[in-house]
DNA sequence: ATGAAAGCGCTAACAC
DNA sequence: GTGTTAGCGCTTTCAT
């Protein structure tokens, strides 16, 4: 059977109040109390119970990342970097992968609000995320990365594509370039749509014909 | 606040176990009353307590993953296959990472024996893992991939790499080649030396020399 | 075909 | 400085 906290505290005479507190150091326990609670958990191998905290305090400790493609190497440095902030401050992080799909990211939201997550990230698919206003119960903080959700107003962080697209066409003009392309990023995509607004309006600010034929859509999705 | 089970029983005018059977299938509901059960969760816009349940039912659905290289490719992909067919049995991926460090991979395993996981998989860091046997409460399932955990006997699903590096030689010494080199991975690593020694091996069964200067470390970590 | 209620393992308010 | 105990939201046994 597996070892509960009631098990700690009769092996060392002590209340399951004061083996809580021992662990959580949520009130004072005498030293010497202390070392016999911590004693006798490792005595026992003794691990307290993920749901049954989860369940009391309301927490999980958990963020859940939602990404669309979970071997693109951007989503993945992405992951990296959160999982290693999060581990800092004593958080877990679930993955999740939504393939691009819609149906897959529902899905997966939904999951998540089960509250098993205290947090969510999520890259969305290229859509329209209307239905996000009654999918999310409002229970938790969500955050979104890298594309905006169309017809859902929450919290973002965007590079700011039209800037980026704009600064680097007027660089190559100021150069004295005038035939200009552009490969773009996958139709629908926020970010595609961004740059290459940025792109047309660089050429028209500058004075120069927007060609259609230096127009490529490439396959980038982030 | 939060709906509950409760909350929902109360509005379609059932009992705690008529919601729970409606929502799990787990004893017959009548039609009828399992339509207005489930018209009163949308309403209410409810979703189960994962802590609940799983304190309950004592199962997490959640799968571990514990690599020492998150950005590794080797690692990704695999993340990737086991993400996809953990979705598919309705399970979800805990993703960490031990950095490769030791210290790191002792901290994660903590976590996971919180029964926050019903399964974990396991890409150890390079050291010995002698550990490991009073680490595990042996209340979870655990399997080993890519490397060997020294100093530890569990499941492991590993690639014949003694064998991989032994017919790879063989066929160039076939090809009639005599002096041919090796860029083994990482020392200490499992998969580095069972490489190597199939690398010698061939060379020696083949009645050649082995040479160190044919011999150079690499920076591989799969 | 459904309900009542115990209990999973914790945390924290209250008591002393 | 520590103990008692209610209760978090489910699942499931025992009734009916």
């Amino acid at each position: 059977m597996k070892v509960s906290m009631k098990d700690v505290a009769q092996r060392a005479g002590v209340s399951t109040a004061t083996v809580s507190h021992a662990i959580n150091k949520t009130r004072f326990v005498r030293a010497e109390t202390k070392k016999k609670v911590l004693k006798v958990m490792k005595d026992l191998n003794y691990y307290p119970n993920f749901a049954a905290r989860s369940l009391r305090t309301r927490k999980s400790n958990i963020i859940g990342l939602l990404v669309p493609d979970i071997s693109n190497f951007f989503f993945i440095s992405i992951a990296k970097g959160v999982e290693s902030t999060l581990k800092k401050y004593g958080y877990n992080l679930i993955f999740s992968n939504s393939n691009e799909n819609l149906e897959n990211e529902i899905e997966q939201i939904k999951i998540y609000n089960t509250q098993l997550v205290d947090g969510l990230i999520v890259a969305p698919v290229s859509a329209d995320h209307t239905f996000l206003n009654e999918l999310f119960s409002g229970y938790y903080p969500v955050v979104f990365i890298d594309r905006k959700p169309k017809g859902y107003k929450g919290d973002c962080v965007l590079g700011n594509n039209t800037k980026g697209a704009y600064d680097a066409v007027s660089m190559l003009i100021k150069k004295g370039h005038t035939k200009i392309g552009i490969i773009t990023g996958l139709p629908g995509l926020t970010t595609t749509e961004e740059r290459l607004n940025g792109y047309k309006k660089a050429l028209t600010d500058h004075g120069l014909k927007i060609n259609k034929n230096l127009i490529k859509v490439g396959d980038f999705r982030v």
